[in-house]
RNA sequence: CGCGGAGUGGAGCAGCUCGGUAGCUCGUCGGGCUCAUAACCCGAAGGUCGUUGGUUCAAAUCCAGCCUCCGCAACCA
């Protein structure tokens, strides 16, 4: 009988920057879902890639003087790197820049073209000719452009569409009615957004950037990268391409991990898409939070504090996938700090499982050589081990078949728990004073290696590189650890021999180690910071150019909070003239009584504008110091109202 | 009234769908044990479940209002 298929994606990461702790979390889960799967039997496909088109890396590339494709050919090594120490078992990774899918996804931009589910439509709106950028009606400020302030014309601009419309019913009852959607919770938060007040047709392609993928029938278009992106899922199993031939095997995908942020792409346009090309559906959704960091996301800024490749290599992989797993429940966010997770490999790891196996080896060893005698006498305690170890099996496949990794990893350390405690109960080492218990202490021992051998096996999609020590070490062979027998107990053979091993997860001081990590970081920081400080030279620009700016000193009378704005300042300045109201977005680092009465300098001929509804007129200068702004203020003696030149 | 989530012993969380003795992990304190990685096992202290009101024989759980926090959206002019 041939094997059953499971396909199971990552999203594909976008490398404007290098991985960090929460592209791990989605990889790992993934991966041990995959794992798990081939353990029961069936034949597996693991994808994942990166997504290297958009404006984004165009932009980045320019900075740095190099092309697109060699910007993010150096970034995807280190994504490669960084799953190669992560023990991530992929089974194909693609590209976006990949010739066979930016071949496929012109075929598949052709066919929703011909199936009159895109168009070609006119993209109206407010047009800024200086900074050639379009804005939305709800993005002007006063009518006029909110980058530079200039007027906006009415301007159109070719551009494809996405019908939507036509798939709202259809989308509304995959999320609310199936159990597509993992949790489901956010089934509302989707609906009551994006379906209710209406699908609108999604513009598909741009015209004001050339690294994409160009439209083939109108090569001034390039295709909008989510639809780049999503196609990945079916690209990378040959669709509409001849480099792979496993879409009609795999196709339904089986599971889609991804992060909150872009669960709006996976639910909505990417069933769209496929609705529009007639094709299935894939089965599931798994939407998971973010990891934080002291209540922020995790961050480009923040990943040297918590480096992937620092963490794996100190406390080693298995340990740092044992603590994502067991730490983040579906859906919701986790805070992630060095310590808990420290706590967290010491408690459990190295105190409960790594002990467990320790203490057991070591009996054997001492009790008898090494090597159990095959006269054994069952006994009290042993029948309620047996019991949960034999159960443990089932409870973890459904865990596993409904995506909850925590609660499988929760349920596999109450056996652990069960495992120590066991050992209280039958106290080998009285057993051991007297010759005549020997049968009853070689029971207890080998019940508790079966139990070790049970654990371990189901341990080891989650930790792939250490569960094989265990094996190892309490002499358990391929067979023994195979999916069909861990539901049963008595497979190790009777006079089993066990072999002492390195400690798998040793102890490890917490202090010490908060400082270590506390001054690699600190030693990172210096360097981050200075080639950021200072940004490069803005374009020269002549005297008459600089006149058009009229700086004014200022005097803070009044210094207000705006409702309902987490970053804005209402002043009211004593400029030498009418006085004015200004709003600045300060209030992240100045409270309004540090601002009254001091003196400041206000760009007076700026064009007046609104934000959050509250007029400005005019702004404050202030020097950006890395994240935080400082206000540059003025000798007390200088006039309001004087100029600045 | 923009959308959504959360408020449970010192910390981090589960329980809420489908009301019925408030649970887990870590930490603290006391005890046991010595096979083991100063580990393991047992016990204890500690919570009016954000707040007010309602439904009910009974509310952490259902309903309404309010307060606080966090995301998203808008906002560093």
């Amino acid at each position: 009988m041939p094997k059953k298929p499971f396909y199971i994606t990552t999203p594909i990461y976008y490398p404007s920057g290098n991985p960090h702790i929460g592209h791990c979390y989605t990889t790992v889960a993934c991966d041990t879902i995959a794992r798990y799967k081939r353990m029961q039997g069936y034949d597996v496909m693991f994808l994942t890639g990166t997504d290297e088109h958009g404006q984004k890396i165009e932009e980045k590339a320019k900075a740095a003087g190099i092309t697109p494709k060699q910007y993010v050919d150096e970034i995807v090594e280190t994504f490669k790197k960084l799953w190669e120490c992560m023990g991530i078992s992929y089974d194909r990774y693609i590209r976006t820049t990949d010739d066979y899918h930016v071949e496929a996804v012109q075929k598949i931009f052709k066919e929703l073209y011909d199936r009159g589910y895109i168009y070609k439509g006119e993209y109206v709106g407010k047009y800024c000719t200086p900074c050639e950028s379009f804005w939305t009606e709800s993005q002007l400020v006063d009518g006029k452009c909110p980058e530079c302030g200039r007027d906006v014309i009415e301007a159109k601009e070719e551009a494809y569409f996405l019908k939507m419309s036509p798939f709202a019913d259809r989308i509304e009852k995959l999320l609310t009615e199936t159990d597509y959607l993992r949790p489901k919770t956010r089934a509302t938060e989707l609906v009551n957004n994006f379906i209710k007040p209406g699908l609108e047709d999604l513009c598909v392609s741009r015209t004001s950037f050339k690294w994409g993928i160009p439209v083939t029938f109108d090569p001034d278009h390039v295709v909008y990268v989510w639809i780049d992106a999503l196609s990945n899922y079916i690209t990378a199993l040959g669709y509409e391409n001849s480099a792979y031939d496993d879409y009609d095997k795999f196709w339904p995908a089986d599971v889609h991990m991804v992060a909150k942020d872009i669960m709006r792409f996976h639910a909505i346009i990417w069933p769209a898409m496929l609705m529009a090309l007639d094709q299935p559906l894939p089965k599931h959704l798994a939407v998971h939070g973010w990891i934080t960091f002291n209540g922020q996301k995790m961050s480009k800024s923040l990943g040297n504090v918590v480096d992937p490749f620092v963490l794996s290599e100190r406390y080693g992989a298995d340990a740092i996938r044992y603590h994502i797993m067991r730490e983040m429940a579906l859906g919701a966010d986790s805070a992630f700090s060095n310590e808990i997770m420290i706590n967290r490999i010491n408690s459990d790891l190295a105190n409960g499982l790594g002990n467990l196996v320790s203490r057991t080896v070591a009996m054997t060893l001492k009790y008898f050589d090494g090597t159990l005698p095959t006269e054994k006498t069952s006994g009290e305690f042993d029948d309620e081990l047996i019991k949960e170890a034999t159960e443990l099996l089932a409870k973890v496949d459904d865990c596993i078949e409904n995506t909850k990794l925590q609660d499988a990893l929760i349920a596999i350390f109450k056996v652990v728990s069960r495992s120590n405690k066991y050992i209280d109960e039958t106290t080998p080492w009285i057993l051991a004073k007297d010759e005549a218990n020997k049968p009853r202490l070689a029971a207890v021992l080998y019940n508790l290696l079966e139990s070790i051998r049970i654990i371990s096996a189901v341990l080891a999609p989650f930790m792939p590189s250490t569960m094989p020590k265990v094996w190892e070490q309490i002499g358990a062979s391929e067979d023994d650890v195979k999916y069909e027998n861990l539901d049963k107990f008595g497979v190790l053979p009777a006079n089993v021999t066990v072999k002492k091993g390195d400690l798998l997860f040793p102890r490890i001081d917490v202090e010490k180690e908060i400082d270590e990590l506390n001054a690699l970081i600190k030693a990172n920081e210096p360097a981050e910071e200075e080639a950021s400080n200072v940004l490069p030279l803005s374009d020269i620009i002549s005297i008459d150019d600089f006149g058009k700016v009229d700086l004014r000193v200022a005097e803070v009378k009044e210094c207000e909070k705006v409702p309902k704005a987490k970053k804005l300042l209402k002043l009211q300045l004593d400029d030498g003239m009418d006085g004015r109201q200004v709003v600045s977005g300060i209030a992240k680092w100045y409270q309004p009584e540090d601002l009254i009465g001091k003196k400041v300098i206000v760009v007076a001929n700026l064009a007046p504008a609104k934000l959050c509804g509250v007029e400005s007129e005019g702004m404050i200068v202030a020097a950006d110091v890395g994240e935080d702004a400082r206000v540059i203020f003025i000798d007390k003696d200088v006039p309001n109202g004087s100029k600045l030149r």
